[in-house]
DNA sequence: AATAAGTTTGTAATCAATACAAAATAGAAA
DNA sequence: TTTCTATTTTGTATTGATTACAAACTTATT
């Protein structure tokens, strides 16, 4: 399905700006912070400002329609998958690899209503081992 | 077992300093962050330092000793207890609570070796629903 | 076209975290 | 103890991701 498509079933209007970073995400499954969404993007889009990835982002990330990752402290991450998956971070080489995984079977407390729910793992990548 | 112990255990000496904050964070289940565990600890020692407190942090989720929650993304936040539990954030509120779970049948990639796992919801509490 | 509503932009500010080097402390050797 | 060395703690300055904010721009509506 179109991004522009899936902006709109999200109840966001899928302005020019907006498609074009979705876009990005969901062609690059790189779990790309902002900056990078922003370099990326910046020789095609030469007015495009840093603040409008960053506003993109909180919006896409608040309708459900990415996944924030803050697996890292520095700085946040974003997936355009919401399927259910977990995320591996490589402390040497710093990159964010996919792993399948199942939804553990959460003891949530009464009255509790989760939106998101996260799972990852911290360690040393394949490359790096 | 007391905080001493448990640090050198780690491989940690146990300077008063470090047995201080960690002792803290065991006595207060409420996931401090570096500034809260600074502010709760300067009354009683007046000349401990913000930058300790980091030091310190840093060193203990390193060894193993306590676990780091970056379940928001301004700011880090610690726990002293390292069985395997879930955290949960509440977007209204932002207490964050810890609840049961069990760890979910992960399928990590050949050659990747995780050192950390976490799980964390975000959503409503149930005194903010 | 005129107005209103929503979107994008750039600059300035915030603030958690780190770098760094000096000061303080502890440990080992003599 | 005294000297030397390694470790720990501290304070200040800096970094850098993120946000605040208001102006500029674009799109929709009357």
């Amino acid at each position: 399905m179109s991004s522009a498509q899936i902006l709109q079933d999200y109840g966001i209007r899928p302005s020019l700006t907006r498609v074009l970073i979705y876009d990005y995400l969901r062609q690059h499954r790189t779990h790309p912070t902002a900056d990078e969404i922003y370099s990326a993007l910046s020789p095609e889009a030469p007015t495009l400002s840093k603040t409008t990835v960053y506003n993109t982002m909180k919006l896409l990330s608040e309708k459900g329609v990415i996944k924030t990752i803050t697996i890292e402290e520095q700085q946040a991450r974003f997936d355009a998958c919401t399927d259910i998956h977990g995320h591996f971070l490589c402390k040497d080489c710093g990159k964010v690899f996919d792993f399948d995984t199942e939804l553990p079977s959460m003891k949530i407390p009464e009255g509790f209503s989760p939106s998101v729910t996260e799972i990852y793992c911290i360690g040393k990548c394949s490359k790096c081992n």
